[in-house]
RNA sequence: GCAGGGGUGGUCGAGUGGUUAAAGGCACCGGGCUGUAAACCCGGCGGGCUUCACUGCCCUACGUAGGUUCAAAUCCUACCCCCUGCA
């Protein structure tokens, strides 16, 4: 029994197109998830994102960061992420397995799990595959994922084998503790009975996390050994951490297509417009990445056309939208002029203007995948969407 | 009028004889950002020429005009302007 109901209704090559049911919606795939780390997808509210012109089915949160603050404390006695937040779409939590990596100097690692200095206050905390289980069982998304160890891109064979290794143990782990977490919030019905009803006392799901660096074989055997411990889902972790894009693209076309074709296939942390679309060509269902609302809060738009700096002097007269092709409330409304204006004077506004932009080309984009591929066009799409992009803005 | 303080690059502001084309901030210009330690980070920022490049050279510049000195934003003289206090 899958919780999720996954089901995939049109593919071309490898392309699918799916639904994915949870207690909170139906999601249509291939998706993007706006990352929302600390509870919130920054510079942007709820109402917008739920708004169809944006319409945001499922979005992500950080075990890691909302473990260190605001706490598990506070999200228990506020009745799960859900309840804390308003936000009652879907979710996804990272396990903190990304931290492990991005935090650098600041992590050290054991077989038992991964010793933080807190970014926050310096204090030194340890995150688990058994504590991240519970953070999440807490936190209460839809979907979990499990803990692991996301290694740089440039890894030797030697070093991604015995990282995989971990990550394959650190897999079992989670699965156990994700189980035992689940019985038990199954079996003491949450404390708020008036908000939570019978379908969202669903047990949630747990993706596991393919590694292996740029190492094919080691990819293989990883997704082999994986697939073996009998996920709701998988995710293909540790691309886009500083290898070339070919290497990239390499790995997702030789692992995609051999994941579980009736499970959903994640990317984790992918990518720009064309990375979302070259990966659903090989056959991903599901994306995450920071950068429509990072590189939006700090001056880039992504258009269809490719990306424009707004920083740049040269639309400071400049009368036309962002992008000259998108039909969202910001490009109907405000002119380059403009937001460069808000963004050289420091306004909030010119990072919400760039960040609901983004946002909006990357559901969009991921929108028009969708049908595209139910009708059957999805490689035209591609085509197109590939070619007008490299035309650049100044024609 | 008298007494004191001060005039530095787009701007604010260090510097008080050579290591100063002149610290630092801001502004400006450009670049980066891929499971968010990120409303952040990095670079450039007088002009001209030279080398593929590390570089090298020349010109202009610290209120104005003179002067002292091998050497001046820094010392001296005069003038102009600004600020504060007293008349």
């Amino acid at each position: 029994m899958n919780p999720l109901n996954f089901e995939v209704n049109a593919t071309e090559d490898e392309a699918r197109a799916g639904t994915l049911n949870t207690r909170r919606g139906v999601i249509e795939t291939p998706v993007f998830m706006p990352v929302g780390t600390l509870g919130t997808v920054k510079g942007i509210r709820f109402e917008e994102l739920e708004s169809p012109e944006l319409d945001a089915r499922i979005i992500l949160g950080n075990t890691y960061h909302l473990w260190l603050r605001p706490g598990i404390k506070t999200i228990k006695a506020c009745g799960g992420l859900h309840n804390f937040t308003g936000w009652n779409r879907a979710m996804l939590t990272d396990s903190g397995g990304f931290q492990v990596w991005s935090l650098g100097a600041l992590r050290k690692i054991s077989e038992e799990g991964t010793e933080f200095r807190s970014h926050i206050d310096g204090s030194l905390r340890f995150l688990s595959p058994e504590i991240s289980m519970e953070v999440q069982a807490a936190l209460g998304a839809e979907i979990a994922m499990a803990f692991d160890e996301c290694e740089p891109g440039e890894a030797t064979r030697e070093e991604a084998q015995q990282s995989m290794e971990l990550t394959l143990r650190w897999a079992q782990r989670s699965k156990a503790a994700f189980e035992v977490a689940q019985a038990v919030s199954l079996r003491s019905p949450s404390q708020d009975k008036e908000t939570q009803t019978d379908s969202l006392r669903y047990r949630q799901t747990l993706f596991g996390i393919i590694q292996g660096a740029s190492h094919l074989d080691l990819r293989r055997e990883s997704l082999e050994r994986t697939v073996a411990m009998d996920f709701d889902g998988y995710a293909i972790g540790g691309l886009s951490v500083g290898e070339d894009k070919h290497t990239m693209m390499e790995v997702i076309e030789d692992i995609a297509p051999r994941m579980p074709a009736r499970k959903p296939r994640y990317l984790m942390g992918v990518g720009t417009p064309e990375d979302l679309i070259e990966a659903v060509a090989r056959g991903v269902d599901m994306f995450d990445c920071v950068l429509p609302t990072r590189n939006g809060r700090t001056g880039q738009a992504f258009t269809s056309r490719g990306k424009l700096n707004i920083k740049n002097a040269r639309y400071a007269l400049d009368q036309r939208p962002l992008d000259e092709n998108c039909a969202c409330s910001v490009c109907r409304r405000h002119t380059r002029a403009f937001i460069r204006h808000l963004y050289q004077s420091g306004e909030m506004l010119a990072s919400i203007l760039l960040t609901h932009h983004n946002l909006a080309f990357f559901l969009d984009t991921m929108k028009r995948v969708r049908q595209s591929i139910r009708s059957g066009q999805f490689a035209k799409f591609r085509r197109e969407f590939t070619e007008q992009l490299n035309c650049g803005l100044e024609s």
